[in-house]
DNA sequence: TTCATATATAATAATATTATTATGTTTTTA
DNA sequence: TAAAAACATAATAATATTATTATATATGAA
């Protein structure tokens, strides 16, 4: 339950177009904070920020080399979310028969109302 | 690009503790909005936000059936995040070999600074 | 030492998200 | 045909997120 939430704050963190990007790069090998801004086109605090962010949820970790901080990936759930999110995905799921009222197919569960 | 963002959106959509969990009953089957309310603890009006969220942004589709809105799931991107997201994963990734300065291991890509 | 480099932190204003309350629409039932 | 059931929409206040600006810290070089 409280496992549920932190997974939750963990995809929040995640679904933000410069942390996934930043988390794409950082799947393919560390990565220090200048090397960032290098293509990212935002502030330096701003990407500090970000990964600031994702240090502190744990999803990401850092060495200190000389007066760099080279970041890399620590969790395995993200690694398979960025693999999924960048998945094609063509056509759509097959619609269910349908319903309670009119009856047609079958309705999974309960229902009362 | 643009496909980049629609993803991030979907994952902002996703990231959220009552959205996930229509999302993850909706992985079972078709329901209806009168269900939702048996088992969620929000009010009629905010669950029909929340569906009309998802729906707006083409992750699930509803069909009329008298009086009753059926909802289902149309996104075979979030089948596939819905089961990392119960997934276990037990430890972290090992750390990598580090790091450009003192160069212990090997850095990927280019370093200028 | 002093300066520059690499990065972090803090404060803040702008913006976005969320839940609530009130009300509207459509369909069935009495 | 009037009422209720099932759901949606709109307006809004509370809260959270985000990027910006300014400043701080720590390390290495001169």
């Amino acid at each position: 339950m409280n496992d549920f939430i932190s997974r939750v704050e963990i995809l929040k963190l995640i679904a933000h177009p410069v942390r996934i990007t930043i988390l794409q790069e950082l799947s393919k090998g560390v990565k220090c904070v200048s090397d960032f801004e290098e293509f990212l086109e935002i502030s330096q605090p701003n990407i500090s920020q970000h990964l600031g962010a994702l240090r502190r949820a744990g999803i990401i970790d850092f060495f200190i080399d000389g007066r760099l901080r080279c970041y890399f990936l620590k969790s395995p759930f993200v690694v398979d979310l960025l693999e999924i999110f960048s998945k094609e995905y063509p056509g759509e799921l097959p619609g269910p028969e349908c319903c309670p009222t009119t009856k047609k197919g079958t309705y999974p569960g309960e229902r009362r109302r």
